[in-house]
DNA sequence: GAGTGGTCTAGACCACGCG
DNA sequence: GCGTGGTCTAGACCACTCC
């Protein structure tokens, strides 16, 4: 077995090194679903690296949805990690998540406007009423079909003074990127919508939408931004693997 | 600090009682959200534990949302944990579910049948058309207001062949574990859904759900139960922190 | 540069499952 | 009873953040 002597490859450590060979030889049939793979001592030797380096890969395929552990009994291969297109668990920008799922994302903005905060924006980012926000509306599209509508308020304790709201372009986090703000996660909602009041231009008059109500914060807990994303049904697919 | 010799109190390991300590004292307010937490070597130090028992509890702590860490920067406290509902990222029966947001769990069913498998049912289950398989229609309620319609397909595989269908009661899961059967992992799909053909009874007319599309499955990966849970919107919370 | 988390090792013992 | 994963240790070095 080809062992990294520092870093080899693009794989700056070993467990993801070993990782990412076990995805390819689960993706490749080499363990069908249902089989159970070698023990964790026996990968450790086959790949000439501690027992545990060999658990943090496999921890990393099992978040994945890849690989389901049992104690006492083994590792096993569950065959459905093809499936998951847009996973929940983790935080993503939209045009990221739809780049992932091999469209080309796009989007125009409806909306772009610094105004005082009312009651609701102000509690959701921890402002006061009549602070500065950024409010958005847009459209996202993946190869040109309408996915969501997405409507977002940014906090202008982050914002440059001198920001001009009809100059921005693209996703939210890249934005948020340019002024110095990182989103480290997020509380998420998610309901179900319907109704004339979601979204503009063509769409079907009884669509029906899955709604992520989400506030993104940095590390150290101050909320940056809202967003309510209505993703219209049947348009893009909210997968992910749960498990006990 | 006081450190258990081999297993004190209800914690079966050292990883347990440390990450339930911490989470006591970030319920309490001992790290206000958006605050530092003690590094890892100190954490370790103060515990009597190794760093990499530190390390696992507070990896435990990271996957319920209390606390978000980043390479060196530190381990810092979301604020995030009270208001998690119904965690999407956790599987679990509907019962467990409502039990464990302080409501009391009830269910009625409206079918329950014993019947050959249509194309679709056999296709999620594996099986062939016209096998046996058990459909089941319930109700499901909290504090007894409804807050859910499920319709189930249990493969008959997995069922006694003196399975009378009209004496099942209770949750889809501790039908499973009477017959020998344990649901190690679900795929599941989120969606929105409207219409008349959802669920019966007393519902608002132009109800609106989100439906939880799931095929559950042993460690092997045999697909054991295929069931379309529709949760009636605002009458349930589906929250979950997610991270980068 | 000091302090933080991220990775890794080598070895040990424990708890679970399964025949 | 034996093989499996689960936990734990003590120490090392690396990568990142932030002053």
């Amino acid at each position: 077995m080809d062992r990294p002597g520092r870093l080899t490859g693009d794989h700056s450590t070993r467990s993801a090194w070993v990782a990412d060979d076990l995805r390819r030889q689960l993706e490749d049939g080499v363990w069908p679903p249902g089989t159970r793979l070698p023990g964790e001592v026996r990968l450790a030797e086959t790949y000439g690296v501690s027992r545990a380096t060999i658990r943090t890969a496999l921890r990393s395929l099992e978040s994945r949805g890849l690989t389901a552990t049992r104690h006492g009994s083994g590792t096993y291969a569950t065959g459905a990690g093809s499936g998951i297109h847009a996973d929940l668990r983790h935080l993503d920008s939209m045009t990221a998540t739809i780049r992932r799922v091999g469209a080309v994302p796009s989007m125009s903005y409806r909306r772009r406007e610094l105004v005082p905060a009312d009651a609701e924006q102000a509690r959701h980012l921890g402002l006061a009423e009549g602070d500065r926000v950024l409010v958005t509306e847009r459209e996202l599209r993946a190869d040109d079909t309408t996915v969501a509508f997405s409507y977002d308020v940014l906090s202008g304790t982050v914002l440059p003074d001198d920001l001009a709201p009809a100059t921005i372009e693209g996703s939210l986090y890249e934005l948020l990127m340019t002024v110095g703000v990182d989103v480290a996660w997020a509380t998420a909602e998610v309901h179900a919508a319907a109704g004339e009041r979601i979204g503009w231009g063509d769409r079907p008059a009884d669509a029906v939408y899955v709604l992520l109500d989400q506030v993104h914060r940095t590390i150290d807990g101050h909320a940056v931004a809202w967003s309510r994303t209505y993703y219209l049904e049947g348009r893009f697919r909210f997968s992910l693997v749960r498990t006990r």
